[in-house]
DNA sequence: TCGCACCCTTACCTATACGTCATCCAACGA
DNA sequence: TCGTTGGATGACGTATAGGTAAGGGTGCGA
């Protein structure tokens, strides 16, 4: 309810501080400040202090989904440029469709993948649990 | 066919030397011999040139494949020693199964972030296609 | 007024995953 | 015998994604 700075570093309850957007994201400041660096993300500010909104706490959740989903930086910014365009340039328009089934296409690449992967590992799981059934078993047996 | 060394390269059609595999996985000669020397992949030698079996073809993919799906090569080198763990060792086969159950969250996680971006990116794809006609149809009345 | 908690910028440091020479050796065909 | 192709180090270079101080400013409660 803090409208002024207080211990904890909140302006307010709908802006964030690079630490407490950092907190709420489990990421550090200066993580933060790199993608700003980047333009991954650009915040407005108080002074020269950052204030973040909960439109940038959204982006900022964009922006490390694509991490999880093993994209540089470099990508990610393209990927979120893709909600800004303005679509009354035809041409430009066509670019983007041409890179959102680009990136569907490596997607749908990298679910495949995955999927084979986590087939394979749940067969070693059952083989795993298996062998360790039957060591638990012939132990019990010679004990 | 060859039994000896030709213009290709081919020591025999079983055995591939480094530069072949490397063509045949689309990657450079470069990578293959840094996979080594991380100790992700340890070919036989005739005298001292590399020579690969389909084995190590076979373990080369699933290191790509790792690649794919965003881990780092420490990371896939332990995915890969799960297939050659000795599965007498009850107290080696609790932690591997450990590592296994981790690595399956992570990977289903993955899958969900990866599934909502597709989802997003088909939504953009659609609105996109949709401005797409709207303007070629608006031209098309002006013109 | 001091210290603490945060904020900012600049700058150097680090790991990962290769690319790029440079140098040297061996085999093969003209 | 020479040139070309391919293989093997070894060393240095590079991009990415931050970590880690260093140095300095501000507001606030004790």
């Amino acid at each position: 309810m803090a409208v002024k700075r207080g211990a904890s570093g909140a302006i307010t309850d709908t802006f964030f501080t690079v630490t407490e957007l950092a907190r709420d994201l489990s990421v550090t400041a200066r993580t933060i400040r790199f993608y700003e660096d980047k333009g991954l993300i650009t915040p407005r500010r108080a002074g020269n202090i950052r204030v973040y909104t909960k439109r940038d706490r959204a982006r900022m959740a964009l922006i490390l989904r694509g991490k999880r989903l093993g994209f540089s930086l470099r990508e990610i910014k393209e990927y979120l440029d893709l909600y800004d365009v303005d679509p009354t340039q035809i041409e430009q328009i066509r670019l983007l469709l041409k890179q959102v089934r680009m990136r569907l296409e490596m997607l749908e690449d990298q679910r495949l993948a995955l999927e084979e992967t986590i087939v394979e590992l749940k067969e070693i799981e059952a083989q795993t649990e298996e062998a360790l059934k039957q060591e638990v078993a012939s132990k019990r047996i010679a004990g």
